[in-house]
DNA sequence: TTTACTGCAAATCTTTTGCATCAAC
DNA sequence: GTTGATGCAAAAGATTTGCAGTAAA
């Protein structure tokens, strides 16, 4: 049970700040996937006085050290999610916006394929299929 | 037989000025697929007037019309193709920046798949899938 | 002639960076 | 006390916009 991204983080060295709890706590209270000025809302809504480029700099130490993961869903900007909080694929419809969770294993014929046929290995976290939904094909 | 992208802009009402033109021509003459700041720098050595909103004002035409699709190969910025041109998916390196090609063929059972399980009309013309490849897995 | 298109300059939006200060360890 | 983290201000890079002038139809 190791989903504990501050005690992650304080075991490889770096310093549990007060700015990181924060930031760490806006995501994982995020259902949703956040964005680096959501974070950095919820932030200042308790403690006015952070910066965005510590929001920013603290998501690019999360990445790298895997804790975090980031998707872009078109919309000009990017969207984290906790590593450890289980992964899915999301479908963005270009009409409305509307965004659709699917499970994890849905992708997983495409990834072993890809694997099999191209030696790549996709990195399929958090993979955002554009295109119409239901309502929006007419 | 109707790539003729300047065709069929004449054909809708709007004007076909030596811009579009030439902006057109760029992208038509690009083996991959190219930026606006590639198409920029393509016009403005025969045409030093332009200005690169322009291009982008042209992209943003063709795209509504459907003439030109775009691909977010994750570079920060978005790269455009002639949309009767031909479809291709990208796997693309996180690691050395290759990016392979996949036959459109690849994904046409995923694209089945969410459209009967989902009733998603997925848009996969020029999706992008991130991973590592061959050489960089290690 | 009409009005869509263009060039220009300035704005916008997200993300990054240099640097001096500050605080976690 | 060290050194990594922060705040601030400014930069950077891609894209967008207002507006007056220009040219395609």
């Amino acid at each position: 049970m190791k989903q504990d991204i501050l005690g992650k983080l304080e075991e490889l060295g770096y310093r549990v700040t007060p700015q990181r709890a924060m930031i760490v706590a806006a995501i994982n209270h995020s259902d949703d996937h956040i964005s680096a000025e959501e974070i950095y809302a919820q932030v200042r809504a308790k403690y006015p006085h952070v910066n965005i480029s510590t929001v920013y700099r603290t998501l690019e130490t999360l990445k790298e050290i895997g804790l975090v993961t980031e998707t872009d869903m078109g919309e000009g900007r990017v969207r984290y999610h906790p590593a450890g909080k289980g992964h899915h694929h999301h479908l963005v419809c270009q009409e409305c916006g509307a965004t659709i969770d699917l499970d994890e294993t849905v992708l997983s014929n495409l990834k072993d394929a890809l694997r099999r046929e191209y030696g790549f290995l996709a990195d399929l976290r958090h993979l955002a299929i554009f295109g119409h939904c239901v309502k929006c094909k007419q």
